[in-house]
DNA sequence: CGCATGACGAGCA
DNA sequence: CTGCTCGCCATGC
């Protein structure tokens, strides 16, 4: 059968994409971050990290994802000092023993480092 | 059409 | 550590 090489094609929806996203942010485990990157690529958007922010930012009301875990690569939270944001997320990731000074975290000691099963087993589902 | 803007990131000076 | 550049791409003007 023929389909229209246009607006369809490319395996991949918006919505699909944004339910890879949620599904890798709800995998991190508590006490454990991971960078925007690092949950783009996890989720099969290699590069996509805008992509990521833009879907946390767009969290369907009443959807429970785990935003609070994923920061920049460098450490640092994404908003500003002491916005309403950053306190929130700072409370609830302390609220988990993640320490966060000078609204970042030490990425060496609480990085998330997925292990070989949760690669090939869970990722998959 | 170009241009600016994002819950971003890596490389370089 | 800071600042700048470029890559990324959906959105809006």
């Amino acid at each position: 059968m023929k389909m229209s090489s246009d607006s369809v094609s490319e395996g991949k929806n918006a919505t699909d994409k944004h339910g890879a996203i949620w599904h890798v942010v709800n995998m991190i485990p508590p006490g454990s971050v991971a960078s925007y990157g690092q949950v783009a690529d996890l989720a099969g958007l290699p590069g996509r990290a805008r992509l990521v922010g833009k879907c946390l930012g767009n969290i369907p009301d009443g959807m429970q994802v785990a935003w609070h875990r994923v920061l920049r690569s460098n450490g640092y939270l994404a908003f500003p000092v002491n916005s309403e944001q950053a306190l929130r997320q700072t409370a609830l990731l302390q609220e988990e023993n993640v320490a966060v000074f000078n609204n970042k975290v030490k990425m060496r000691d609480f990085q998330w480092e997925p292990d070989l099963y949760t690669l090939l087993y869970d990722l998959e589902k």
